[in-house]
Parts: C-alpha cells; structure tokens; sequence
DNA sequence: TGCCCCCTGCAG
DNA sequence: CTGCAGGGGGCA
C-alpha cells in the first residue's frame, strides 16, 4: 500500500459533490440546524447561523473554484470551502434507497467529525464532516458571495481559460514555476496539487520549470491536458486518496487513472522509470525524471 | 516573497 | 514522543 496520502478536494471532487447535491437538494426546505463545532461557520455565531437557515429553500447548487455553494431562494447562499479534509454527506431520510450512507462506505453520520448537520423538511440530511477542522461553511449574502468567489482566476473548463490564457500567465510570471503558477488560485481556479502534479506530467514538463522557458507550443499542451484530467477526473466521481468521498460517502475512482501523484518510488506507467517526490513551492511534488523536462 | 498558523492522524 | 502533511489567509 502507499504511504500516508492528504489531498484536499479539488476542481474535480467539488464539482461531483456539486453535481450529486443539484439532484438532492434543491427544493428542499431546511428544518433543523446543528452546530457542533462553532469555529466551523465562522465569523457567525451559532444561533444566528441557524435563525437564518431555518426555513430556506435550496434553489441550486454552484461551484466555483473549490467553493461548494448552496443558493437559497431568499438570495443567500451556504458556502463550503473543505481544504483538507472536509466532506459534504447526503443521507436520505429512513426508508430511502441508500440510507445510512453507500453501504461500503467507512464515513460516520454523524461521527466524531461531524462540525454541522442541516436537516431538511422530508427527514433528509446534510453532514459536514471535517477530521482537520481547517474546512468552513459560511452564510452569506450575494454581495457577500461575489466578494468570496472574486478572488479567484477563471474556471479552467470555461471558455475563460485557454491555451493563450495560460501562455500569457507564462509570460507574465516568467520566474514561477509552472506549479506555482497552476495553484496560485487569483490565477487559476480550483487547480490542486494532485491536478497540477498529474497535467505537468501528462504534458511532459517539470513542474519546477520555470514559466518563461516554456513556449506557446507546450503551454498549448499543458491547457490541453488541464482540461482533459479535470474531465477524466469528474468522470470518475474525483480522487478519494484519503479523505475526500462523494456525497453518498462512496470514494471516487480516480485514483488508478493518477500517474504521478502519490505514486513515489512506484514505477512510471508510460517508461517504468521510478517516479520521484520532491518538496517544491511548499508541496510535496510527484514527477517522472525521464518524461519530464 | 516566504513563513507561520490553523488542526489531527499517522509515520518514524 | 516528535514532526510532518498541506490550502489559503495573514503578516513580516
């Protein structure tokens, strides 16, 4: 088994959890509020935070970067940032088709790290579930909501970011390294180390580079294979290398498709040279030394 | 620009 | 038992 692995939610495992909750959760009215550890909906304390939820209605459910967002028909929304660990876990009320989470699922409703619980009018449930407590849920306004998502670079699978985008990025920030370059979330959105380690690879280039020495032609290959992981990724419902799971508390099933990531000292899937790991820009980085330059 | 901090579980 | 893992915000 591989060693001790953290990966946060990305792009990817936000925007399943995303498309999973759209199906549950809207039209569902909010009936009760549980707040078990208050630092979670910071800065809102606990009573008001539950006063303003009670009797919600859920319109949607948005992304973006990797802000899960629940929008209410009153013009709120609840927004969730997992960092590390987070998880957002649907159970249906009893007698529903998966009650008590996906039957091979090692996630607890609640558990010892559930922070929040949301349960609506019909018996269903929301858990927020957070082992590292670095994740957070807050109740804001629209306004409020623009100032959050604005700090944030253009949705990689949106018309917004393309090849000459990124080249331009390169060519801005000629001494960051490409890495720094895909995490800075003002730059990209919703780009993690997992996403940035495996696109570096897939297009053959070191993610120490620096940005001013790669040309159009590989920054063109780099978006090309950014956008084909992101989709791949969400296909397989995300990349559960740990903690992450799908709002049924099932795992995603990416993490066969990874090439590099989390795969040190394993043996490349494209030349079998021992793929190595590396500190660089405060991450830990996943590389193979031949195909990537 | 880079380091510290928030946290907990697990490796060593 | 110590220390590391890491997103992102804050601060020097």
């Amino acid at each position: 088994m591989p060693p001790y692995k953290s990966a946060m939610p990305e792009l990817p495992e936000v925007e399943t959890l995303r498309r999973e909750l759209n199906k549950l959760l809207v039209g569902q009215t909010i009936k009760n509020v549980e707040v078990l550890w208050t630092k979670a909906i910071l800065p809102m304390t606990a009573k008001k935070f539950t006063t303003e939820l009670l009797g919600q209605k859920v319109e949607s459910v948005d992304r973006r970067a990797k802000m899960l967002i629940v929008n209410f028909s009153n013009g709120k929304s609840l927004v969730f940032h997992l960092k590390m660990t987070g998880q957002v876990i649907f159970v249906p009320k009893k007698g529903g088709a998966t009650f008590g989470g996906h039957p091979t699922s090692d996630v607890q409703t609640p558990g010892k790290h559930t922070r929040l619980i949301l349960e609506f009018k019909n018996g269903d449930h929301l858990y927020f579930n957070d082992m590292r407590k670095f994740g957070w849920s807050r109740l804001v306004s629209a306004t409020e909501l623009n100032t959050l998502t604005s700090h944030s670079g253009p949705e990689p699978l949106s018309k917004d970011f393309s090849a000459d985008f990124l080249f331009d990025l390169f060519q801005k920030y000629p001494n960051r390294t490409l890495k720094q370059i895909l995490l800075d979330q003002t730059l990209i959105a919703g780009i993690g180390n997992i996403y940035a380690d495996e696109s570096c690879f897939l297009s053959g280039l070191m993610p120490n580079r620096k940005a001013g020495t790669v040309n159009q032609k590989q920054a063109a290959e780099l978006y090309k294979q950014i956008v084909a992981v992101l989709k791949l990724s969400i296909s397989k419902g995300g990349t559960s290398s740990r903690n992450y799971r799908r709002s049924d508390g099932s795992r995603g099933s990416f993490v066969p498709c990874l090439m590099v990531y989390g795969r040190a000292g394993e043996t490349c899937k494209k030349c079998r040279a021992l793929i190595q790991k590396i500190k660089h820009a405060g991450r830990g980085t996943h590389f193979c030394p031949q195909c990537q330059h």
